[in-house]
DNA sequence: CGCGGCACGGA
DNA sequence: CCCCCGTGCCGCG
């Protein structure tokens, strides 16, 4: 038979390392493919004649075969060792000693084999059904691969599963500790939901959770916060019944992966709260919290802290709530498309969904860079840690100062960081001494006539894809196509910049900080020489950051800005071989003097016309409370109205108001969130408040998992530490406020950006009048807020 | 009052 | 297990 699946994930069985590609049919069928016959391999530079009688000798050795690979500048001779089992590789790739270099001996297996067949996301399949391992497989489909090779993309339906459980609170030890009393269920298929839900008996829950996960047989699992509470709550408590966690589609056990993620052969477990803090940025990570804010619906309302207690007086009420908690979740996961992200991206890395869905972005460089090198022979390093002497000098940023400008027009060097290593042929394949292309650290790279680098190569390869998929996008018919088209265009930009990113990190293959610090030097070359070639040209550059440059016009007539926007760009980009973009118009434009921290109305593109742009302020953060973002908010509408007098107004006016503590002010503006770090790493614990709220918030029986937000209000600021008191979203809150301390960080907030034009305004206005708040200096001696209201 | 640790956002 | 730059808050000496 012949089949074409979008591959979602692949491992292989240690009983006879046969492979398996999992995968879904466009009509919905899941698959499990087995190809046998493919075996470990890694290479061994140069090794000793005892070496190689030492492989040879091995019980584990099955053939050797002598290569010349391209290794850090020369070629090579290289031994390349093929053994019996994957999972042997790190111990025989050290079996000469620690002296002997070995290569692409770290690459995992499963990954071995899509890189040789040089598979994408989706494959096309000949070979037969195989009954011998109908029963070892949970999918529709179980193929003996004869014949593998890629196939067009597409995006098939995936069957999510979402859960909840509601179990004992885990305060202490007992018997009882995290029993499980109910699992709550969504199951998405086709834009079909069904619910359900497991009571009963511990060991029968979890049995039919089993069985669920059988006949279901789900593409996704997904819930909130499974991967640090659910999952392993539920693994603990089938250890107590001596149970086996078995939920993968060969009856595998999911493991967990860096103490964060967790994997099981043929499903992909992906986290809704991961997607939410990755694609949402909310101000609460709660699933209440971003329910309301996504779906405009909380939870339920049931006590966790005393759910013994709900669990016997109100079953009916704690079993809805929780198939809700599992309703809520897929809808959010569903809203936030993560999976659709994810497809794109497996598209654009050749990946197997799984693999971009928890693996990190130095696997997608590794799919695509590590192809390319072994078929030009080049050898592959293992990954390895350098250390952080001196870091790698990073982006330009230009001093902004205080004022508000008009006419603001924005240029952008399109993919800044791409572009330095196509236009000077940046490559671990490139440097050389013997460079003419001379970086301005002085490294040096070989000039592209001479040889063209696998990276560059790569990115130009990358960037002519993406400007053919857009060039589709713009000529197609439908919504759907469009929305396709446009997924895998926004998928290349984003893996082509994350390139630097990988390529600098102090723990990759490929990592070489002469070649991160050669990027970051020419892209500030080419920024700083532009902004002073315009200064010299008579415009004024009143910022810019990395790869940006904002020139105050000094025109007024909307046409006359964007033209010369638009003149500026076509002019530069011929010029310097790198293109630049004309953004927009921004009309006023605020900073007060702070790099990375600027407000401003769009008026160009047209589309976006009106818009108020924020960047870097309270507004933007998570961390400040609502009350202050608010008040912002409203100051910057005025400004950008041009009323500083209203704006210094309302400004004593709310200030005034939070100092007297007025009833009307809802606690919950005051809440301030910040996420929490495992413990571990923390020099001071002790010092920091959104640590003491998360070991309260344990204290209390509520659930932190490392990583987490956790929210609090401020009652007390004079001590040291401050006092803080944690806030529950959903339950009351019953201490009092430090209203003092509200009020005097909301005055600096306003303070800060208020003062900015009071200086601006008296130079070029010379506009009399206070401006500035009556100030408030913590720490001076007979100077409080109350003696200023 | 200056410094370091920390979290967050910009690009 | 993605880079650095920069801000602002807090606690400490």
């Amino acid at each position: 038979m012949k089949i074409v699946m979008r591959l979602l994930t692949a491992s292989y069985r240690t009983s006879d390392v046969t492979v398996e590609l999992y995968g879904k049919t466009q009509d919905g069928k899941s698959v499990t493919a087995l190809y046998s016959g493919f075996k470990p391999y890694f290479d061994i530079v140069e090794p000793t004649e005892s070496c190689v009688i030492k492989y040879k000798s091995n019980p584990e050795f099955l053939k050797m075969e002598d290569k010349t690979l391209w290794v850090e500048g020369e070629n090579k001779k290289i031994k390349r060792i093929t053994v019996k089992s994957p999972w042997k590789v790190p111990e025989l790739r050290q079996l000469c000693g620690p002296e002997t270099v070995a290569m692409a001996a770290d690459i995992p297996f499963h990954h071995r084999f899509i890189y040789d067949f040089d598979l994408g996301s989706c494959v096309m399949i000949e070979g037969e059904e195989s009954p011998d391992d109908r029963m070892k497989y949970t999918t529709d489909l179980i193929i003996k691969i004869s014949k593998i090779e890629n196939a067009p993309d597409f995006n098939p339906d995936l069957k999510i599963l979402s859960f909840d459980i509601e179990n004992a609170i885990m305060k202490e030890d007992g018997e009882d500790y995290g029993k499980i009393f109910v699992i709550g269920y969504t199951i998405y298929k086709g834009g079909e939901i069904q619910k359900g839900y497991i009571d009963g008996e511990e060991k029968v829950i979890l049995q039919n959770f089993l069985d669920i996960m059988k006949n279901q047989d789900p593409d996704v699992i997904t819930g909130y916060n499974i991967d640090g509470y659910d999952l392993p709550v539920i693994e603990f408590r089938m250890k107590i019944h001596k149970m086996s966690f078995k939920i993968g589609r060969d009856f595998s056990t999911p493991t967990r992966i860096m103490n964060q993620f967790w994997r099981v052969h043929g499903r992909i477990i992906s986290d809704t709260w991961w997607g939410v803090k990755k694609i949402l940025h909310p101000k609460h990570e709660t699933l209440n919290y971003v329910s309301k804010e996504l779906l405009g619906e909380g939870k339920d309302n049931i006590n966790r802290l005393k759910i013994e207690e709900e669990w016997k007086n109100r079953r009916e009420e704690v079993i809805q709530y929780c198939i809700k908690d599992s309703y809520l979740t897929l809808l959010i996961y569903n809203r936030l498309r993560v999976l659709d992200r994810n497809m794109f991206m497996s598209t654009v890395t050749k990946l197997p969904l799984e693999d971009v869905t928890n693996g990190g972005t130095s696997s997608y460089v590794d799919s695509l860079l590590i192809r390319k090198a072994d078929r030009e022979n080049i050898a592959v390093p293992m990954t390895f840690r350098v250390k952080k002497s001196n870091p790698i000098e990073g982006g330009y940023v230009h001093t902004l100062g205080a004022g508000i400008y008009d006419n603001v027009i924005v240029l952008d060097f399109k993919s800044m960081y791409p572009s330095m290593i196509m236009k000077y042929n940046i490559c671990f394949t490139t440097l050389s001494p013997k460079g003419t292309i001379i970086a301005p650290t002085g490294i040096r790279f070989l000039d592209k006539s001479v040889k063209e680098g696998l990276v560059p190569r790569l990115l130009r390869q990358l960037m002519e894809e993406r400007d053919k998929v857009k060039k589709i996008m713009r000529g197609s018919s439908t919504e759907e196509e469009h929305n396709y088209y446009d997924g895998v265009q926004g998928a290349l930009k984003i893996l082509m910049n994350t390139f630097y990113g990988v390529l600098a990190s102090s723990f990759y293959r490929f990592t070489n900080l002469e070649i991160g610090g050669a990027i970051t030097s020419f892209a500030r070359e080419t920024i700083t020489n532009l902004i002073s070639r315009l200064e010299k040209e008579g415009y004024k550059v009143i910022y810019g950051d990395t790869d940006s440059i904002f020139i105050e016009s000094g025109l007024t007539k909307y046409e006359d800005i964007v033209k010369l926007g638009e003149d500026l760009s076509k002019k530069i980009s011929t010029e310097e071989g790198v293109i630049i973009e004309f953004e927009k118009v921004i009309d006023p434009f605020f900073s007060h003097g702070a790099k990375k921290r600027y407000a401003g109305k769009i008026i160009f593109p047209e589309d976006q016309a009106g818009e108020i742009l924020v960047r870097g302020y309270e507004t933007r953060r998570t961390d400040s409370f609502d009350l202050q973002s608010e008040s912002l908010t409203k100051v910057f509408d005025l400004i950008m109205e041009r009323k500083v007098d209203e704006a210094v107004e309302y400004s004593k006016e709310i200030v005034k108001k939070v100092l007297s503590g007025d009833s009307s002010i809802p606690m919950e503006k005051l809440v301030i969130s910040r996420s929490v770090k495992p413990f571990k790493s923390y020099a001071d614990e002790k010092s920091l408040a959104n640590v003491r709220v998360a070991k309260k918030l344990m204290e209390m029986g509520e659930t932190f998992i490392p990583g987490m937000k956790v929210s609090w209000i401020v009652t007390n600021s004079k001590k040291t530490p401050q006092e803080v008191e944690p806030f529950v979203d959903g339950s009351r809150f019953d201490h009092v406020p430090d209203w003092e301390y509200y009020a005097r960080r909301l005055e600096e907030t306003l303070n800060r950006v208020l003062e900015g034009i009071k200086s601006e305004i008296s130079i070029t206005e010379e506009k009399s009048g206070q401006v500035k708040l009556d100030s408030y200096e913590s720490g001076r001696k007979n100077q409080t807020l109350d003696s200023f209201f």
